[in-house]
Parts: structure tokens; sequence; C-alpha cells
DNA sequence: TATGAATGAGCGTTCATTCAT
DNA sequence: CATGAATGAACGCTCATTCAT
């Protein structure tokens, strides 16, 4: 199994020198600055290659082009973010459902949230690039630590975990997401947080009684994405 | 009061003429289309003029450059949409809680997903934009509209509205935004929909019946947004 | 003998109406605000329609296009001018040379700097238009007016006239627009003036008793205009 | 002390390599045909980049837009120009005047004659630039040579020489612009040249018989530059 | 291998001019 | 006739990418 990545996206070569490590990270460090500092439409190879202490020479052995670059940076990240879910999602191997569920959250919310002009940046470069593929292989990395996670809880069993699963991250993910785009208060997104948690809890709870069924009263939406 | 937009990216006139309003679509449809079948890169004033059928100059008359007819587009899509929740929630008035949130959902899926690529193609769109102002507008409008909606069940009332209010609308809203970013089949789109409701459902249910709080067995996080 | 102004940079119509009058009055007097008030890059045909409370198109109906309204309005300062020094020089007949230098500085000084932003403001928009005939044309009447004056003088004969009287207005004009450009002060203005009916008084009176000739020890410039 | 220069028409970059010294002079050269051949509206970037033989990239490497290519063409024919001027002052000091005037309008004279198609070219593209701070450097640097030179006169001194020096090159730089307009053919020019010199010198007679008085029949006039 | 000057396609934008109303 | 919306050629300028050094 591949990484899912585009051939066209790949970066030119594997690092095997220090130097090149270093090189590297220096560029995706100046990357980001000039994201945050800049914003995506001032994000040139020249300002990024200057900032990175490098020549545009050289950051075109590293990656084939622009695309690539911003490819490569939201992929490192996404890569760290699964690493820190996938430890959360070990770390609560059997353990209770409210704990798993808090224990998901918190790490979401604090990757998301330590350095949050960093996530800003990073959800604006995401749209300038085609990242299906990125996006997909994030997510199966994640729905395996999560369902894993989940299966192994000690006080419940679901009948359909794939779709308790999805509805879990998707509902995690996209509520951090928004709640970036609403720009929240320090009491604000306190608050949220806790709710957050409460309404998981609360979903996982009614799945864990009813077996996840719920009666809509009208028929379910006729389109799709 | 005004609506929040900054003077720069205010379109140039408002179309008085029926012949300005038909041009004005044609401006905004072609920059979807444009938007849905080359991406935000290949979105050029030439290219979306040609395709709207008019001149360059034209475009200009209306937009005086081409963040604002970005802005405009974005704009007048969550005019609608907001209008379509505002007309859901005066509907739900007094209703119980169930249908309401069902209501709120349904909504705002349908919105979303009637046209899915317009709803991708747009979601690409702002990125590029400075819509600070423009999502506080239409949060304001929505939270006004849900909260009235919330406080008028006939089951149910709440302590800390506001809180629960956010909560909602930011879960559902991310929820549905986070969903088309995993690109999701027409099952499992379903399935989500569903567990949606149940999700927000049963979070209602244990804020009516606890108040809201929940214990969360770490402290808070830290950082904000 | 016509006016020397190019068949293409001829007005499109010679108003007969009052109203006609008053539209290019209001025309020109746009385009000097503008061009006083936003310089030369800045003068488009819409800006001075609008300042002039009329339409493009009629701006159209007068000249025929933007190249002719600066020659038409130069033209007309132009003429202004020459009226003026005619009139000066009419008024001195048979005077003495030395009051005849000194109304014919005074009148040209005084009307370059009654309005000096004016007159800034056409010595450059002049550099924009092919101006030759025009500046033949005023160079022809006030050659005449001048020549005619100073063969008129009570007190002194010439043996050479065309080479005095073009030297005189050569230095004159050519003085009074370096000293625009120079930006001087009101005392140096002053001074300057003062010291070009010296000049020029001198040179006559030198001209009057040798007749003219000068012994420069190199040989003339072997170039050229 | 500092050149003048307003900051955003400083030009990008100095020339350190024999190679970008070629190239900015095959770019100003380029600049001067274009100016020549078409005329300041037909002088774009392109134009000026192709005749060079170089990109458009190239030349914004070295000038950060149209208006600094253009004042510095114009720079560095002032400073050439100056730099002449200041020579012939140089080699007449403790001339005597006759000979210092003589020897300044032939410097000068010489200096916009020789390529003349190149002196009417500048002077027209000068009209778009603010050149304010240029021409004041310039006039500083020369009044700093010709006064010096005057000073320096074996047969006179001079009890305002500020006020003198200012009414000489006034006049003689006003006069050769002058000359341009007219548009002189080669007898009247020749003859003007010799007029000049005639001019001045009788001027600085006066000057030095009298102490520079003149009494003019009617008061100074009002107005300014 | 690293460099950064050079490239030039292509962008956003302007504005003189036209012509249907 | 007057209008001013529409036109579109042409401009100044940017920046991803290349390649001689």
């Amino acid at each position: 199994m591949g990484t899912g990545r585009p051939d066209h996206l790949t970066p030119r070569k594997m690092p095997r020198q220090a130097r090149a490590v270093v090189t590297l990270d220096a560029i995706f460090e100046a990357t980001i600055q000039v994201l945050v500092a800049e914003g995506m439409q001032r994000l040139t190879t020249t300002r990024v290659a200057h900032r990175a202490g490098v020549s545009v020479g050289t950051m075109y052995q590293y990656f084939p082009h622009k695309q690539a670059l911003i490819y490569a940076l939201n992929e490192r990240y996404l890569d760290v973010l699964a690493a820190r879910i996938e430890a959360t999602c070990r770390s609560q191997q059997g353990a209770p459902l409210d704990r798993m569920v808090e224990a998901l959250i918190d790490t979401y919310w604090r990757a998301k949230t330590e350095r949050p002009e960093i996530t800003r940046a990073l959800y604006r470069s995401v749209a300038e690039i085609d990242n299906e593929a990125m996006i997909a292989a994030f997510c199966a990395r994640v729905d395996a630590a999560t369902t894993g996670m989940l299966r192994s809880a000690c006080d419940a069993t679901f009948t359909d975990l794939e779709t308790v699963n999805l509805t879990l991250v998707t509902v995690i993910f996209g509520t951090v997401r928004n709640a970036f785009e609403r720009n929240l208060g320090q009491k604000e997104a306190d608050g949220l947080y806790r709710q957050l948690i409460l309404l998981c809890r609360s979903y996982l709870d009614a799945v864990v009684r009813t077996g996840g069924q719920c009666q809509p009263d009208s028929k379910a939406p006729a389109e799709n994405f």
C-alpha cells in the first residue's frame, strides 16, 4: 500500500544527509512563517527561499514545483497530527468510552489550537492544492486508530462501529474547524470544548443504549456530496 | 447598522436596470462555472468575463477588483443560506426540540448538498478572501434565528441558551463541511445525516436533563483559536 | 494662410449656439482642474467629462479624441497669451526701448505667474502632444508683434532686427520657463524679474551701440537643434 | 547627505558585475531609442525590454517600476551634464568674465545640441515624472560650480553673486530650452548662440558697472511661481 | 551541487472610444 | 443630439521556473 500521494507531488529526493534534513526543515518553517505573516497570495517561491536562507534553485531540488511544497507541508502536518491521534488511541485501549471521547477531543483540540495561526494558515493553504488523496490517507489512518480504540472500549460494544466512528471523527474535526472560522473568544471556546465532549458522550450513550437508530420524521436527503 | 462588509469590497454599483441584473447574474454564474470547472488558480477575470459573455471592462463596472467579485459571490450565497435557515426557524416556532433539530439539519444539509460542486467551489474560493466580517455577519443572523427557535421550544427550556445554540450550529455546520472534505459515498452520507440528527438530539436531551454541565476529567485546554 | 493646426486636431464643430460655448468652456475648465489636481497621468476623458458635468459622449462631439482636447486647450491658452502680447506691443508703439522691454517682460511674466499651477499643468500637458505647428503659429504671431514694436522704437534702429527679436523673446520666454522648473521662492523670483529686465536692456544697449556683433573666442558650435 | 532622490524611485540594485552594467546601459539606450523613435506614449516596458534585448522581468530587476526607469535615465543624463559644467567651471577658475560666460554657454549648448533628438526626448519624458528633487539636486550642483567660477573672476567682483548667478544660469538654460521648442534652423541657431553670449556679457558688464540695480518703471510683479 | 539572474507567459486592471438607447 | 454602459486592446507588473555559472 502506497502513501496515496499522486506521483507529481512527490518530493524529488529523500534526504539522506543531515544537511538535507536541516534544509528541508528550514524550507518548511519558512513556508509556514510566510504563510502566517503574509498569506497565501504572497507566498512566493522567492520569498520562501529567502526566508529559509537558501536559493530558489535549491528549493527546486527538493520540490519539483510550488504545489509540491505546499502539498508536502500539509502532508507533514497531517502526519504529525495522525501520529498524535494514534498515540492517544493506543493509550486509551480498553478504557471506558467517556475517557476515550475526552482524550480524543482533547488531543485534536490541543493539536489545532496550540499554534492557532499555523492551523489557520494551513486551512487556507490547503484550498489551493488537490489534496483528496492526502485527506483520504489521513482519514484512513485516523479511522483505523479510532475504530480500534472504540472497539476496545471496556464498557460498550457497537453494532455499527464504522458509522459511529465516522460520525464521531467527522463531528469532532468539523466542529473544531468551524470554531476557527467563527473566531471564538476564550470563554466561548472553553464552553464549546466542554459541550463537544458532552455532545459526543451523549451520542455514544444513545448509540449504545438504542443501537444507533434514529427516526427522522422526513426521509433522508436525496442529495450527496 | 451596516452590512459588516469592508468598503473596498463593496460592488461598484447597485443594479437598477433589468439588464444590469441579468449581467450580474451571468457574471456570478460564470464565476461559479469557472470555479467548478477549472479551480481557483485558473479563475481569471478574463475567463470569467468571457464565460459570462461580457467584456472584462463590463465586469469592472460591477466589481472594483477580482476580490470583490469573489467576496460578493460568497456574500450572495450566504445570504440565501441564511434566509433559508431563518425560514426554517420561523416554521419551527413552538415545535418540539426533536423536530427543530431535524429541520435545521435538513435545511442546512440540503442547502449544501443540492449542488455539491458549488458548495465545494465556494469552500475553496473563500480561502482567498478576507471574509471575517462576512462570516461574522452570517453567524449573527443565523444565531439570532436559531436562538429564537430554540427558545420557543414547547418541550424544553435552557439555562444557557447561548452556549447550547453555539454548540449546535458549530457542530452541524462543521460536520457538513468535514463530510465534504471526506468525499463520502451516498450510503455513508445518508448514515452520517441520520447520526447527526441523533447526536444533536442526544445532546439536547442531556442538556435539558442535566443543565448542560459536563465533567471533563482533565482541565480545559489552555489554548484558544 | 491657415491656423497651422493639423487637420486631425481640429475640433469637430464650431459652436454657434450659446449652449455650446458654455459646454466647451466647462470642458476646458474641467480639463485644467483635473490637470492641476491630478496630473497628466490621471487626466482621463471620463474624469474630465464628469467634472465638466457632461457625458463622455458629449465630449466626443466637441473633440474627436483626447489629444484634440489637450491640443485645443493649449491653443486657446496660447491664443490668449499672444493676444495679450500683441496688446502690449501695440500700446508701446513708438516708446523708448527700455519701456518696451519692461512692458514685454511684465506682460509675459504676469501671464505666466498669475495662475502658476495652470502654467505648470500646461507645460506638462504639452509634452504629450505634437505641438510643433501650434508653437510655430504662436511664435509667428508673437514675432510679428514684437518685431513691429521694436522697429517703432523712438530711440533706436536695428541693423538685424530679426536676430535681435528672436534673441529677446527666446531669452524672455525661456527664462520664465526655467524659473518655473526651479521652483523659485518669492524673493528670488522678484530678483530674477528685475535682473531679466536689466539683462535685456543691457543687451539692447549693446546691440544698438555696437551693431550686435560679438567676438566669441572660439568658433560657433557645430551642432544644431 | 543623500542624493535627494525619493526612495521609491531608487533603482533596485546597484550593478556590481560587468554584465549588469552592460544590461543597464542597454536598457537606458533602448529607452532613449524608443523615446526618440516612438514618443513617450509608446514607451512601454515591453518595448524597451525588447529593444534592449532583455526580458521585462530583467528590467524589473533593475527598476522597481517604469517611473524609476525614466527617473534614472534623466538622473544619469543630468549627472553627466553637471559634471561637464563643473569641469568647465574648474577650467575657467580665475579667467576673465567674458571667457567664463562664453565657456559656460558653449558647454551647455554643446551638451544639449550634440544629440538633439535625445535632448528633445528627455525634455518630453521629464514631464511624466516627479522630478522636483532631481532638478533641485542638479541646480544645487551647477549653482555651486558656477558661483565658484564667477567668484574667482580676475576682472570683477559681485555684490550680490547669488542673484547674478541665478540669473545667468536661468537665462542660459531657459534660452536653450526655448530654442529647442522653436525648432530653429542652423543659421538662426548660430545667431542665437552668439547673441546669447553677447547678452550675458552685456548683463555682467552692467552688473559690474552699476552694482546690478535696475529701475523698473512699474512695481515688481505681485505673483510668484 | 548550489546559486540567483534571467525568462516570458499570463495576470489584473485601465481607459479611449463606440453606439444602442 | 445626449447619454453612459459596454468594449477590448494594451498596459504595467509578477513570479514560477530554468539554466549558465
